[in-house]
DNA sequence: TAAGTATATGCGTAGATACTTAAATAAATG
DNA sequence: CATTTATTTAAGTATCTACGCATATACTTA
């Protein structure tokens, strides 16, 4: 993958609101899917899909806890998207 | 606007590696349509929508010289984008 | 004014996307 | 085992988007 087309990648990721919103609350704690719809209202289900969304380019993890999925920022990834996009707004 | 409507705006113009291409080409200089065109491997027309489209939202201008219409990134907005960028990524 | 060049626009198409509702799956618990 | 709760998935719909082509517009120059 291109170097503007993985760019292309982590901002498309984050190009619709609820996204954006999900990763602001996932970077204070992780929390689970009802928790983010909730705050969010959304319903579960477009929760669900942006979270697959997000998992996808591997933002997100998931940890099923009994039948709570708890997501979390993937950290290291998260580091690279940091270093990726600074580096494209320098 | 809210802030993470405002973020996704951003992240939505830079959501084509087209597009993210076209910035970084404005980052070193102007230029012209066809020159975009040409660089990039897509008709005018597809240029011209995508400039369209960074125009729409500010971080393009154009300044029409003859029948040259010259391309540049608008440094304010993209200050302010810069910014608003480096906070999400924090 | 005719021809050539640069850019913009309208329109159609194919495919992507977001969202909703309903049903399926999975785990906990009475 | 039946019920409840959490999550995912499927199916359907509406909307958007990128792109190409054809055409229009604008400007230059012979």
């Amino acid at each position: 993958m291109s170097n503007s087309e993985e760019k292309a990648k982590i901002f498309k990721a984050l190009s619709i609101k609820s996204r954006v919103e999900i990763i602001e609350m996932l970077k204070e704690r992780p929390r689970c899917v009802n928790a983010i719809s909730r705050e969010l209202e959304i319903t579960p289900a477009a929760a669900s899909q942006h979270l697959r969304i997000l998992r996808d380019v591997g933002i997100v993890t998931a940890l099923k806890k009994g039948y709570f999925v708890h997501y979390s920022l993937n950290e290291s990834v998260y580091e690279e998207w940091c270093s990726v996009v600074k580096e494209f707004f320098k």
